[in-house]
DNA sequence: AACCGTATTCTTGGATACAGAATATGAGAT
DNA sequence: ATCTCATATTCTGTATCCAAGAATACGGTT
């Protein structure tokens, strides 16, 4: 019907790549959503992406359970699926388990690190830096940005870990404040701070650093969107002082 | 065929109670897998399942595929679906991120949670005392253990975190130390100093106490199961002293 | 004109059918 | 007796089909 209105709306399945349908349906569901092309609330029908894709419905219902617990899709009382929309209080929640989450991998990685693996962190956080130098798209940033993460959480060899910091990561990719003029310049200090913390391997000056870094992401974020700069409740009490790895009593953050 | 050398294997599901299928079937395989009598490794058949529960093979994939986004279940390379094996280091590393997380909990839940909650709280662990000095079954212990800490993560009313956190808690019922003896004396003193940290609202505390119960909750479990008592890299690493919570300097554990 | 009830359509959940892959079983050869 | 290869069975993934429920739209009534 009002298909051809719709010509390509995904991108069409990579035949034979994909071990099952399920997973290839999911891929191309993923990468929509992480790029914008379906939007936040928007409803998915099985049929249309049955339709799209050229494969049948049951492939397509799978794919969205999968998406379903990957968080990036909302599943309404009815069966209805929409985009996931992620709310403000979202966000910040995702900030703040992440904090404390990448922080705890920052502080095993510190031990578990090999000095490859420093090395490869380091030259990352150096091929972001020229990035930014040359003004690149955000889209290089941020997947330099998430290699410079992913490198970290992987090093600490704790998969549960590991699984639940990239599912955290996976939602957000759109929620980035790398395009904050001058953030990815701090990003850079930050990052070198936590390479140096890995390198000379003390767990807690690691934890510390990634700490200060997300924290200081967090607040970026919240700024450049115009939130009320101090109240909302939630945030007060979430990124506030007392966080893990401050030590003890001079624990005002130090950015 | 030999359906009936398993005549009711699994517990029948319950019409009507639960809006679709898959979810029935989902936790009918739950509770099995919990009980234990579907043990760790076994594979599970989509066929035996759907024959046993006298549903059709549809919804018992959409359920063995919820399982899987909880953890409960392993899905090998081919699609086959076995009971999820937790080896030592699973479990170590459960009590790992179950630390940084209901500590985070805990430090958040001191500002949320409003008195009558904590009402509420105390009086759980008052019929846990009651329950351990009545000699009861080690699963009404676990029962009420489990609802102390749920009523905490769900107070904190951030519901990512508390999220995670149950999925965690889903894994390991199993392995929960409360059988070792004196194991559920020495926690309900360790849920007591969370009560008075939270009243007092000192997230700090709060946060402190947590940390000190769940390593502590570790460290018994790791000794009842015989495992060598100190190296196991993992867990001088992930558990060791210089833990979020701890106060800076003198950070060795208390217990 | 507004509100309520009914009917139609749309969409999802569940069942059944089919094909392909993997594993197990058995026979034959060395 | 053991190893290998071929065959048969079993189980999963995919497609198609059917039924039930929800939302919407339309018409009647006050």
């Amino acid at each position: 019907m009002a298909e051809d209105a719709v010509p390509t709306q995904l991108r069409q399945i990579r035949p034979g790549v994909l071990v099952n349908l399920a997973d290839a349906v999911a891929e191309s569901l993923r990468a929509a959503i992480l790029s914008g092309q379906l939007k936040s609330g928007e409803r998915i029908l099985q049929e249309s992406v049955s339709a799209d894709l050229g494969v049948s419905r049951q492939p397509v219902r799978d794919a969205l359970h999968r998406l379903h617990a990957e968080g990036l899709v909302t599943e309404l009382p009815n069966g209805r699926v929409i985009v996931r929309e992620y709310t403000h209080e979202d966000i910040c929640e995702n900030y703040l388990v992440r904090r404390v989450l990448e922080s705890e991998a920052a502080r095993i990685a510190a031990v578990m690190m090999t000095d490859a693996e420093i090395d490869e962190l380091q030259s990352v956080n150096q091929s972001f830096r020229n990035a930014a130098h040359e003004h690149d798209s955000s889209t290089v940033l941020n997947q330099l940005n998430d290699r410079f993460h992913r490198l970290i959480r992987v090093a600490a060899r704790h998969p549960m870990l590991e699984g639940f910091i990239s599912s955290l990561w996976a939602g957000l990719t759109i929620a980035t404040p790398l395009s904050i003029p001058g953030r990815a310049e701090r990003s850079i200090v930050q990052h070198e701070e936590i390479v140096a913390a890995l390198r000379t391997r003390d767990p807690q000056a690691a934890q510390r650093a990634m700490v200060n870094h997300i924290d200081s992401a967090c607040r970026e974020f919240l700024r450049s969107s115009g939130v009320p700069p101090s109240p909302v409740l939630g945030m007060t009490i979430n990124l506030g002082p007392g966080l893990p790895g401050s030590s003890g009593k001079g624990h005002a953050a130090r950015t």
